[in-house]
DNA sequence: GACGCCCGATTGGACTGACCTTTTACACAG
DNA sequence: CTGTGTAAAAGGTCAGTCCAATCGGGCGTC
């Protein structure tokens, strides 16, 4: 990756800009020169400095803002990457929305597990707080795609209390990639879901792994069930 | 993702090539029109319809080479994006490599339970000439790095073998994340590792996901104790 | 003095047209 | 028939120009 001799005198840039990200000379939040200054600084034309910068965009590295005071930002957006690819992927055909789900279903019983142990106050004060607003909400049919976004956002939840970065990043983006679907033909079978998640929050609470994977297992095996049409 | 609205140019240019791809009108090894007949066919300059062939590549939707017959080609490239994308997570502080290594683990965990169920013949064959392989090496210091590698991508041939791409893509992906760190010290428990290959081939061998999965943690467990200077 | 509006400077987005480099199909010479 | 050279085709780069969005700061009004 980032190649040795990179042809391409953008990928040159790019990388060179990559490798002072890594090096943490460029943080979080910091703000690179305009367009035309690192043209002038790179000796190259403001073109192949943008086609650089949109490859660091394209990576989400970097936000690009326009006006004044604009520019490429440093930024820590991993998982639209992983979303997008996962979306390619099925495009292109090498892989399934099946493979997507039972990957996810694998990944999140992983994720709860680790949750057990390692699940904070603050993680569960927002499983808690989720659970509630998927509880309280009416069950009008006009709003089912928000209602099945927090049902999904829900894994999510639970995928960072996990506290593994690089599985939540997965579940995110598998979750991501799953909802477009989801939303076209998402099952109304609400009571079910909310007393299975019910009883992964109290598993994760008490630390008993095996109900909250049990449950989790429970709620994955009824949306499958609800889902006829896998394509 | 691939905006609706998509205010650059190169964007909508770049989504509508997505889109071809996606219905199935441009598959693997297509050739695209040249930036020229793009640029003309979309109404657009050349830089734009550069910009979103870019996009395209690093996505790894196309590769682009260069000279007559050349253009930009569909590829199926995926699991360098994520690899890329967990290096970047990396080195932007949003992931460490303990995360990495142990989400490799327990996607591991489930890739061994899946190839236990599902593993067909090739698969085995793919696994006992890569062990085959492994054990026939000698010992001399100087292919530690390709000795490494192999002990890797043992880890990846399992992962194929659970018949789940989405799975073994992103092992494939943490995999190559973490060669480049085990490259610069991996330990030279040689024999353990061996032993618990076979242990775990054969476990798969016979269905047996007690045996593999239990072989593939002391596996794990091995090289993560032999590694001690963990960032 | 405080609030709101407008102006212009800054910055990314796009176009044009030119030129260079790499690659290879094809024709020609041996 | 085989090898070789060449020109066409394609991407890579450049310079200059203009457009569009954004926001800081100054001006005016209340």
């Amino acid at each position: 990756m980032t190649s040795p001799s990179a042809h391409r005198l953008s990928e040159r840039i790019g990388g060179e800009i990559r490798r002072l990200i890594s090096a943490g000379e460029l943080t979080l939040g910091d703000r690179l020169p305009s367009e035309r200054s690192l043209a002038e600084q790179y000796g190259a034309s403001r073109v192949v400095v943008r086609e650089g910068l949109r490859g660091l965009e394209e990576a989400g590295l970097v936000e690009i803002r326009k006006g004044r005071m604009g520019g490429a930002f440093v930024t820590s957006g991993s998982s639209p990457v992983f979303t997008r690819t996962l979306r390619d992927m099925a495009a292109v055909g090498s892989a399934s929305w099946q493979e997507m789900f039972e990957a996810r279903a694998w990944i999140m019983d992983a994720a709860v597990r680790l949750a057990c142990e390692r699940r904070t106050d603050a993680d569960l004060a927002a499983l808690r707080e989720a659970l509630r607003r998927i509880r309280r909400r009416p069950r009008p049919d006009d709003d089912r795609e928000q209602r099945t976004h927090e049902a999904l956002e829900f894994n999510v939840i639970i995928a960072r209390a996990s506290g593994n970065a690089v599985l939540a990043s997965f579940v995110k983006a598998l979750i991501d990639a799953l909802e477009e679907l989801l939303r076209s033909g998402a099952p109304d079978s609400y009571a079910p879901i909310v007393v299975h998640f019910t009883r992964i929050v109290d598993g994760i609470d008490s630390r008993d792994a095996e109900l909250a994977t049990s449950a989790m297992s429970a709620y994955l095996r009824g949306i499958r069930e609800a889902i006829p049409h896998w394509i």
